[in-house]
Order: structure tokens, then C-alpha cells, then sequence
RNA sequence: GGGCGCUUAGCUCAGCUUGGAAGAGCACCUGGUUUGCAACCAGGUGGCCGGGGGUUCAAAUCCCCCAGCGUCCA
């Protein structure tokens, strides 16, 4: 059989036949021998708006998606699937994606590699997903959506082991069996379309399921991994079959909305409310009476809407290019109008479309406790808001971001199964629709000066302004273009393919970015992991252990491994034991550093830092090692220096969690000997004020000692007991992961160090705030000796700084204050006295000064910095009926000369400023430049200023 | 994670490409002219040109490091 093919029991059961699509190509199984396209082609128009063809289903909107939703679980938990509840939008499990974009990515890459078994075999579920590639395409299709429901049936199978739950016949029996006799859909308008689908790894047979000309599932056999030696030869890549066969099946709740429903969109399917509020609140139909147009409106709408179906929407399509499609096939059906007229019918309303599609993916990310930021998934919430917030202004809507969200959200959505609670979202949609008129503001000011060079007669922009103003200020091209035309640029446009080009030039870097990335190996050979006993019990620090390698340090090992600064000396050498109590670098936890010896007269070796590599861990050393037993000591101060750190940053990330709410997460943490700080997701800056609650709330936490349990669980029971929000740290790594819980305040996943009780810390400092990146708040914490230490190095810095001074530490800030109010008003004092200066010395003195042909020369040395010979020049030089060629020198700094004439005088005319300059500057080892009529120049040898100003009185023959 | 940009007067920003006397508008002060909606005219006050290092005779300007802020892509 040819990869790709479908043969099962069940067409012949069925009454299937096969055929070959008349348009793509294609193999498909149908019921109706006479069919010749698969459905979903070009020729296939919707055949549902109007005439829905899932009957029973009279209701809209949530109430619409909640019934089918029902029916469908209802339907797999009848027949043996246990229901699951969906995982957050935010896919904090993984690593690879910010977002959850199907149902299968909540089983990835942990139990679809076979590491952890499913949470139920078989199983269903409705997973809210969201994808932003063909978000240009969303409220212009028709069915674009960036957020959206899978429902789904999995089933994980194991045959080598004989555990087959079903496959693909039996697949394919329940997905048409719940079509036909749960939705009541005419069998003969199923198709089955073979299309292999392969991805991220993985590979498998595949059937879409059309009907009416929409999609609505996909069922993918999974049963192929990309390997080396693979047999199997798939768009250029091998795969073999892998020992898990997946059912992956994915359909999408929403397409069966539309399909009930019959409406010209899928938007009016699953957002009524929010469409006709939008349309009202705007006077939609007042505006399209208004166009004046040629045609019939209606008529138009509703063949716009078949015909947007069939168009195929590629990600990063040009939306010009699409018009002049859509315009070309409204020309073939009679239907005569040009692409301005279309683009001011179908511009609105598409907008009216996204805005709730782009609110409910937003809603569901902040209700995930997400905080929109400028990178990472946050961006891409920022990125929704604002183009939410751009649809408005362009529509012309004046309702606020807070308000949209209020009403989707009691619309549209159940709040209560949301981490983060209403008002918090509000608050966080209140703030970006700040900042997104606060980014247009600083805009306009960004396009003026960018495009200063630019004609106000032009037609087009340099490409290279747009993309940097995209790029540095976040204008978008037809932003900047609109701003521009504000400011009299009247007949600028975006050139027609623009939009491509960008996103042709982001992929490219992209990929320039992505090859850079290899990960070099460590270690030269592969070893067995090591017994990590660390975890037996931390306050163990001596142990015995057999040497099993040693290797020099390379070079090219040097320049790819990184120390922190807590390393105070180069390793030489990399050790592996088969057993240590060495806590490897890991969790933002640095490696532990003791020394080994093999007997207490016998010297010993210092190990400066310790590394873990798959497994095996490594000791960095300042000496070699033979292989035998060895006695080893960790330095146990700097250990439970770093247990303080580690688990006072769980108590700080708790008690500010309390204090602010959910949405607080770990996003990274630095644990060493000195220092500690963690990153926590936050929307606004802290003030000190706010430390300082969120201090005391640590320091009761301690002070009240609850117990650490350390619990060491299967990741499938983590998941189901504490939720994902253990995986403060990153996505976990192992089927096997630990938990730390500090009492009732914090709970998750971490592998590094931990006291028994949490009053062991002692006492705990948050020294100060930083911003890392938007939405991140970076605090720096001492705990335990290093809190002692850090307020006694404050307390030096003060009484050192009040000692220079002659004050009290308490009087300093206002004794500072005063110093430099009175360094600002002397320094003012010094340049007024040096201007008196420069006027008594050029208005009274004439002894270096010689008149000749209605010139006045003024050759003289001077003292003062070139500062004020500049001063005295301006004075001599300014006055236009009295032309003057001055020249001053000073041995100020290795000798400054400064030549000028009176501008628009006889001496600028005969003399060059520059020239005479140069051809003296060499007595004083120097050079120097400027304008003709004013230049300034210096050396290195003050002494020779006499001899540069004679050598000038000798070329101008005085 | 990978880029890019910005930081100059109380505020909003020019100037940096190509080094050579620190600018504009608003605000503020003084005087004049006026008391009709961002009044006008003349003059003035106000700058560690984010911090630190380097190159140079000379750095707001070029190079490196740090900090703060912004923004794009994945």
C-alpha cells in the first residue's frame, strides 16, 4: 500500500467508492458515485449559507458552541472516551510554541515520544486554541478565525505490546457514525480526502472530512518519526514507524456552528452579539446606503461571502492581491465594481468581524494569566490588542478596549474557569490601549523625521523607511502613510506588494537568526548517567565516590562553556563520578564547588564548578584525576547559601502572588552564593513601596516556618493535583519531576536544593527593582548570611559618603543636594566671569593688533582653555565694519590655536581660516580643521605656540 | 530566544550620515501691545547631549561596555 492511502473495512461496509478529484488530484472516499470533486476545491462553493446542514441546532453564539460542544463529548464519552478537561491557551509545558495550537500539543512532546502515558486512553476533549499565522486573513475570509475550538478523539496505541485501543477503521466508523446519526448529515455529502500529513517530527496517513464545501475534521493516523535510517520518504525527509500509533483527529466546533447556523460568515454563527453591536454602534447600514454604489448590496454581501470561501487564503497574502481576485470573480458572475469601491464595503466589515475573534483569543490569553509584554507570548497579545485597537480607529468606533472586553467577555465567555479574574483583565486591556496611543503619539514625530528627505509631492516611500519605522516604532506601513497624510504629505500610498516583501525579509532573517543556533557536546564521550544523591538529603556534604573520567578541558570546549562570575579560576579539567553530591548548574541554580582528595595529607583537588549533560554530571577541576576512589567534600557553606537563595526566591514568588494576584509567575531565576533574584510576570513598574509589602510577606512566611515538602510524583499526577502553573521553572524535562511546596504559598516543579523548613532562610531582603523586558519584573534578593553581609556593605557606602562630607548618614541626601546645587550655580558663575574676561581683553587692548588695507590683525598668545579662546575670537571677529583675521594661541592641554575673520568681510575674503591654521599647527606637533572663515586646532607641544604664532605674523608678512 | 531603535532645556523633539561655537516649538521670566477661546511682538532664564571607558588636536556626533525605555520577528 502507498503511503498516504486509506483502505479500511469500513468504505466496503459502507458502500464508499473511490475516486480521484477532478481539480487538486487528489484520492477521496464518497458515497455518491457520481461526485467528481472532493469538496473542498475551487469548484466547491459552500453549499450551507442559507440551508444549514446540521439540523436541530436553532440557537447562536456561545449558547450555539456550548450545544455542540455537549453533543460532541457527549458522543466519544458514550462510546468508551473519558472526557478531559482543556489545557490553558498559554503552553507553558512546552518550549517549542507559545501558544496551544491543536489538541494533540497538549500531549507534546511528553506522551506522544511514549515518556508519559496519556492521562486516559482513549480519550476526548474541546481545546481552546489559538493560531495568529493567518491572522491577516481573519473577518476578510469569512472563516479565518485566530481562536478557535478542537474538539477531538485520541487514542494511543502500543501494538508491539499488543495495547490497541482503535485505529484507523474504527476512527473513521465513529467520526461518521456521530456525523450522520448525532448531526444528522446526509451521507452522501461526506467526503473522505486522502492528504498524508506530516509535522514537527512526525508523520501519518490522514483523511480530511468535507462537507457542504467547508472542512470540518481532520483525522491523522500517526505512526511515523523522523529518522535517519527511515524507509519511509516524505516531502525529502525519512521516517520509520515509531512504537506509538496515535489517533490524532481534530474538529473544529466553530465550523460546525457555521454549518448549523447557515450565516453568510462564521463570525455571525459564534459572535452575533458582537456583530450587530459593532455594526449598530458604527451605523453600518446608514454608511453602505451612503457608498452610493452601483450594485446591490445585499446580493453582493452574500456572493462575497460563497465566493470568499473558495478563495485560498495563503499566510503572509498580500490583501491587494486578494481584491483583485475577488474583483476578477465578481466580474465573471455580472457583478461590476472596482477595488476601491469593494475595499470601502468590505474594509469595515471586516473589521467588525476580527474585532470579537481577536478579543475572545486575547480574553482567553490574559484569562490565562498571561502579561502582554514586547516579547514572547506576551507580544502576542500585545500584538492582538493593538490591532484591535487600529480596527477601532479605523472604523471610527468610539468605544474603549476595557469596554469591548467587558462585553465580550459577558457575552462570549465563562469566566470562572479562568486564572485570572475580570477586572484583572480589564485592567490589563485598559493599559494597552494606553500604550498603544501613547506608541502613535511618539509615531507622528517618528514619521515627520523620516520622512523629511521625502518630496510632499511624492508618490512612494522608500521602502527601507517603512520597514524601519514597522520595525523601530511599531508604525505600520499604512499607519505611517495616514500620519503622513496629517502632515501634508497628500499623495503618499503603500506600493502594492509591500506587505509581502516584509514578510518575505522577517522570514529571511528568521532563518539567518535559526541557523546560527548548534549545540556544542561537552564531553568527548558518552557516559552512564550519574547517581544524583543530592537529592537523598541536602545537608549531607562529605561522600566517597569512584573516579570514572577525566579529560582535559579543549580549547574549543573553552570558548563554548560559560562560568559565572562566582568561578574564581579556570578550570583545567572536567571530572565524572558514578555517584555525587555535587549540585549541578540547573533551575537557575549555580553548580555547587567543594574539592576532592584522596587522603587528608594527600593535597586535593579544588572542583570550581559543577555542570550536568544528559544526565552525566561534571565536576570542572584545577587538576587531573586517575580513575579509582575518591573522598569528596562539598563546600557546605556556599551550599546552604544557595538553599537560603533558592528557596527564599519560592517565598518571594509566593508572597507576591498573594499580594498582586494570579498572574504573577516565575519567568526565570538566578540562584548564587552572593546573589538571587527572580523575574515575575507583572504589568506595571514596582515602587518601593510595594518591595517592601511584598518583603514583609516574605519575612512573615519565614518567620511563621512551614514545613518544604519535597515530593517526588509522576508528571501525569503533577499535572492532574497541582495544575500547570508548578511549571514556574520551564517545561518540565522528565516523566519523573519533583515538587516543592513551601506550606500553602508557593507549589512547583524545581530540582534544585531546599531547605526542610522554610525558617531556616532567616532573613530575607528584596534590594531592588529592574525592568528586563516589558511585563517582567526583575527583583533582587539576599537571604540568610548574604542579607547580613549586603546591609553591612550599605552601611559602609553610607558612613564612607557622610565622612567625605562632614555630615550625619541621615543628613546625606540633603547635604548631596546642596553640593550640587551649589557645583551647578559656581559653574554658572565661572562661564559669566570668563565671559567679563574675554570682553576686557578684547575691547581695551590694541598692542598685538595691526591695521593694513582696512584689515585689523590680531596675533597674540593667551591663556585659557579653547573654550574661551573661542569666546574671544566670537568678540573679536563679530563686528562686520571692522574686518579682522584674529589668531590666538594657548599652551593650554598641549597647546590650543584658534584662527577666524570677520565673515562677509575683505579678511574672510582674502584669508582661508583652515589653511593658515595648518600650515602653523605643525610647531606644536598637532592639526585642525573647521570653516574658512572660523577653525580650531591643538597638539602636544604648548611650547611651540610663540614659535607656530611667529611662523603665522612671518606668512602674513607683519 | 534573535534583531533593531531611542535617551539632548521643565515638556515634545531636531542636530549624529560626513567630528569643528549645543538648537526649535511649547512652558517659564521681563518689557511692550492687548484683554474674544492655544493671543501677538521684543528680549531673557533654563543643558554632566543617560552613565562609564576608548579613538582624536577636537566627540552630542565615531567605537566598546553598562543602564533605562521602546519596537519588530519567532
Amino acid at each position: 500500500m502507498v503511503f498516504g492511502e486509506v483502505h479500511i473495512p469500513f468504505w466496503e461496509d459502507s458502500g464508499h467508492f473511490r475516486r480521484t478529484c477532478s481539480v487538486t488530484g487528489l484520492y477521496f472516499w464518497t458515497r455518491d458515485s457520481s461526485r467528481t470533486t472532493s469538496g473542498d476545491t475551487n469548484e466547491d462553493p459552500y453549499t450551507f449559507i442559507g440551508s444549514p446542514i446540521i439540523d436541530g441546532y436553532p440557537m447562536r453564539g456561545k449558547a450555539l458552541k456550548d450545544a455542540m460542544r455537549d453533543s460532541f463529548l457527549n458522543y466519544f464519552s458514550n462510546h468508551n472516551h473519558t472526557k478531559i478537561e482543556p489545557y490553558p491557551v498559554i503552553a507553558r509545558w512546552r518550549d517549542d510554541i507559545h501558544l496551544t495550537i491543536a489538541s494533540i500539543a497538549d500531549f507534546q512532546p511528553h506522551v506522544t515520544s511514549g515518556q508519559v502515558p496519556p492521562p486516559a486512553n482513549p480519550l476526548c476533549i474541546s481545546q481552546p486554541c489559538i493560531r495568529l499565522t493567518d491572522v491577516a486573513a481573519v473577518g476578510r475570509s469569512g472563516r479565518h478565525l485566530t481562536t478557535f475550538e478542537m474538539m477531538a478523539h485520541h487514542a494511543f496505541n502500543r501494538p508491539n505490546d499488543g495495547d490497541v485501543i482503535y485505529w484507523v477503521d474504527q476512527c473513521v466508523r465513529f467520526c461518521d457514525d456521530m456525523l450522520v446519526d448525532t448531526f444528522g448529515i446526509n451521507p452522501l455529502e461526506i467526503t473522505y480526502v486522502e492528504n498524508p500529513w506530516s509535522g514537527g517530527g512526525n508523520a501519518g496517513a490522514a483523511l480530511e472530512v468535507i462537507v457542504g464545501g467547508l472542512e470540518l475534521a481532520t483525522l491523522v493516523f500517526m505512526n511515523l518519526e523522523e529518522h535517519e535510517q527511515g524507509d519511509i520518504n516524505i516531502k525529502g525527509l525519512k521516517y520509520r514507524e515509531m512504537d506509538l500509533q496515535i489517533i490524532d483527529t481534530g474538529y473544529g466546533l466553530e465550523r460546525f456552528c457555521w454549518a448549523a447556523a447557515g450565516t453568510p460568515t462564521i463570525y455571525e454563527a459564534i459572535y452575533p452579539e458582537s456583530v450587530s453591536w459593532l455594526k449598530e454602534t458604527i451605523g453600518f447600514e446608514s454608511m453602505v446606503a451612503g457608498l452610493d454604489l452601483d450594485v446591490e448590496t445585499s446580493s453582493l454581501l452574500s456572493e462575497l461571502s460563497r465566493l470568499a470561501g473558495i478563495l485560498n487564503i495563503d499566510v503572509g497574502t498580500d490583501v491587494e492581491s486578494l481584491y483583485i481576485k475577488l474583483v476578477e470573480r465578481l466580474d465573471e458572475l455580472d457583478i461590476k465594481i472596482t477595488v476601491p469601491e469593494l475595499k470601502r464595503l468590505t474594509e469595515p466589515l471586516s473589521s467588525i468581524y476580527a474585532i470579537p475573534d481577536h478579543m475572545h483569543a486575547l480574553c482567553n490569553m490574559l484569562g490565562d494569566g498571561l502579561i502582554p509584554s514586547n516579547t514572547k507570548a506576551g507580544y502576542l497579545a500585545r500584538m492582538l490588542a493593538r490591532r484591535i485597537c487600529r480596527m477601532k480607529s479605523d472604523l471610527g468606533l468610539e468605544i474603549s478596549l476595557l469596554e469591548l472586553g467587558k462585553h465580550h467577555m459577558e457575552t462570549h465567555l465563562d469566566m470562572a474557569k479562568f486564572i485570572q479574574t475580570e477586572d484583572g483583565i480589564l485592567k490589563l486591556l485598559e493599559l494597552e490601549e494606553l500604550r498603544y496611543h501613547e506608541m502613535l503619539r511618539k509615531g507622528e514625530s517618528a514619521v515627520k523625521t523620516a520622512f523629511q528627505e521625502i518630496s510632499k509631492e511624492a508618490l512612494d516611500v522608500p521602502d527601507e523607511i517603512l520597514f524601519r519605522l514597522s520595525e523601530e516604532r511599531g508604525i505600520t506601513p499604512d499607519m505611517a502613510i495616514s500620519i503622513s497624510q496629517k502632515l501634508g504629505w497628500d499623495n503618499l500610498s503603500v506600493r502594492v506588494g509591500f506587505s509581502a516583501d516584509m514578510a518575505d525579509r522577517n522570514a529571511k532573517l528568521t532563518k539567518d537568526a535559526a541557523k546560527n543556533k548548534e549545540k556544542t557536546r561537552i564531553l568527548s564521550k558518552n557516559l552512564e548517567k550519574t547517581s544524583q544523591d543530592y537529592y537523598l538529603d541536602t545537608n549531607i556534604t562529605d561522600f566517597s565516590a569512584n573516579v570514572i573520567h577525566c579529560e582535559k578541558i579543549s580549547d574549543s570546549n573553552r570558548s563554548s562553556l560559560s562560568f559565572s562570575n562566582e568561578v574564581e579560576q579556570e578550570p583545567t579539567h572536567m571530572v565524572v563520578l558514578d555517584r555525587t553530591l555535587f549540585y549541578p548548574e540547573g533551575g537557575g541554580q549555580l553548580g555547587d564547588q567543594g574539592r576532592f582528595f584522596f587522603n587528608p595529607e594527600c593535597g586535593e583537588t579544588k572542583v570550581l564548578d559543577t555542570k550536568i549533560e544528559e544526565g552525566v554530571i561534571i565536576h570542572f577541576t584545577d587538576g587531573e584525576l586517575s580513575t579509582g576512589l575518591i573522598h569528596a567534600e562539598v563546600n557546605r557553606i556556599r551550599r546552604i547559601q544557595l538553599m537560603d537563595h533558592h528557596t527564599a526566591v519560592h517565598i518571594v514568588g509566593g508572597a507576591a502572588r498573594g499580594i498582586l494576584g494570579p498572574h504573577i509567575r516565575q519567568a526565570g531565576s538566578n540562584k548564587g552564593e552572593k546573589y538571587a533574584r527572580i523575574d515575575l510576570t507583572h504589568h506595571s513598574r514596582m515602587s518601593r513601596e510595594l518591595l517592601d509589602i511584598i518583603e514583609d510577606k516574605a519575612n512573615e512566611i519565614v518567620q511563621s516556618n512551614p514545613d518544604i515538602e519535597k515530593i517526588i510524583m509522576s508528571r501525569a499526577d503533577a499535572d492532574a493535583k497541582f495544575g500547570f502553573d508548578i511549571y514556574q521553572g520551564g517545561p518540565p524535562k522528565h516523566d519523573i519531576i519533583r515538587i516543592i511546596k513551601v506550606g500553602n504559598f508557593d507549589t512547583q516543579a524545581c530540582g534544585g536544593t531546599h531547605h526542610d523548613t522554610a525558617g531556616k532562610v532567616g532573613e530575607l531582603r528584596i534590594v531592588r527593582s529592574s525592568q528586563v523586558q516589558d511585563g517582567v519584573e526583575r527583583l533582587q534578593i539576599v537571604a540568610g548570611d548574604t542579607a547580613r553581609e549586603h546591609a553591612r556593605h550599605q552601611e559602609r557606602i553610607l558612613s564612607e559618603a557622610s565622612e567625605i562630607l562632614g555630615v550625619q548618614s541621615d543628613d546625606l541626601p540633603k547635604a548631596v543636594s546642596k553640593f550640587f546645587e551649589e557645583w551647578k550655580s559656581q559653574q554658572k558663575k565661572i562661564s559669566s566671569l570668563e565671559a567679563e574676561i574675554v570682553r576686557l581683553r578684547t575691547s581695551g587692548g590694541g598692542d598685538e593688533a595691526f591695521q593694513r588695507d582696512g584689515i585689523r590683525y590680531v596675533i597674540m598668545e593667551s591663556d585659557g582653555d579653547s573654550k574661551q579662546l573661542m569666546k574671544m575670537l566670537s568678540e573679536l571677529t563679530r563686528d562686520e565694519s571692522n574686518p579682522t583675521l584674529a589668531i590666538i594661541g594657548s599652551r593650554d592641554g598641549g597647546g590650543k590655536i584658534i584662527v577666524a575673520t570677520t565673515e562677509n568681510t575683505k579678511a574672510s575674503e582674502m584669508y582661508n581660516s583652515v589653511e593658515i591654521l595648518k600650515s602653523i599647527s605643525s610647531h606644536i606637533n598637532g592639526g585642525g580643521g573647521g570653516r574658512p572663515t572660523f577653525a580650531q586646532g591643538g597638539g602636544s607641544n604648548p611650547e611651540g605656540i610663540p614659535d607656530a604664532l611667529n611662523a603665522a605674523r612671518k606668512l602674513l608678512d607683519i
